[in-house]
DNA sequence: CCGGCAATTGAGAATGGTTCTCAACTACTG
DNA sequence: CAGTAGTTGAGAACCATTCTCAATTGCCGG
């Protein structure tokens, strides 16, 4: 079992293309109502990273976010940037994702479809897809077992083409 | 091959029926093959670990499974249980889970088929299932996308029938 | 535009799971 | 039976995440 419990490598994906400025609008937008509606409050900080997030791509993990906050705002928190992921995930705006690499990695949710991951072990590069089969196939399994699926996790470990060629 | 544990075990099973004395015996003894082929040592610590873990059944946490360790003998530590658990998966005779609660949670892994997880997320029950289709079709989306899958993990969440009638 | 109050923030402390360190101990080998 | 290398237990260290708390800041009513 190749687990690594020390610091994973870094993900790829750095992005600033048109479409994450409409996202990041978007989203901004829908968070502001989300907010307003439960007596939250808007802030500086909270839109930073909100548009910082919805800038970036992949699956980012709350330090790598961080970071790229910082370049913009170096006083923004650790503690901030966990809070305002928590609000945007209880608000569908983001997902969290537990790989096996002990951190929670956060990836926009806004208008997306449920998909799963296909992980490289050895370059850590990760793979979205979707597959309305198995999902069909799941929710047959669990009506088998009586239960009702609210959500489900699948995740396929293995060599990506590139890293199989290398060995 | 057929070991179709129909069992739900919730992760709090107790357990020491007839066939779990000789899957510990069968584990130890692979165990120790194991052990000395690459010259660590057998101890009484590791075996107690391994005797207490093959007897209980379900989906043990490390601190779980060190109560019952404490049991039999209060002066293992804590360090000594997760080593152990570490080197019985590499061996091959554990696997680890990581669901949703942030521990990991360790299960025999002795002779027994692949298999994923159903889990409630009101009473926490687990119910395993295998599905060869799926399974499948998991290797065929994987080759669609030049991966070779080593291992996956298939979690479904949801109520089970007990939960959901209470509701 | 102002004041008040509750929400928010940042820093550091606290937490919880897990791994590491190290001196004492112990299983195997010769 | 001694030498040596793996093992152990306790506690420190670690890491990701959450909490605490005083200071700050949105926002609402006036």
């Amino acid at each position: 079992m190749p687990q690594t419990p020390r610091k994973p490598a870094a993900h790829k994906g750095e992005g600033h293309s048109a479409e994450h400025a409409g996202l990041a609008a978007a989203a901004r937008a829908r968070l502001a109502t989300w907010i307003t509606e439960r007596g939250l409050k808007s802030t500086r900080q909270r839109d930073l990273i909100v548009d910082t997030f919805f800038n970036s791509e992949g699956h980012l993990s709350v330090d790598e976010l961080l970071v790229k906050v910082a370049a913009r705002d170096p006083n923004i928190g650790a503690a901030t940037v966990y809070r305002t992921m928590k609000i945007l995930s209880e608000a569908d705006l983001a997902s969290a994702r537990h790989f096996d690499d002990g951190q929670t990695r956060y990836e926009p949710a806004l208008d997306r479809h449920h998909h799963d991951h296909l992980i490289c072990t050895s370059c850590h590069q990760i793979v979205e897809f979707e597959n309305e089969r198995i999902e069909a196939l799941q929710d047959e399994v669990a009506a088998q077992h009586g239960f009702e699926v609210t959500r489900h996790k699948l995740e396929l470990y293995g060599l990506c083409r590139d890293c199989r060629r290398k060995r």
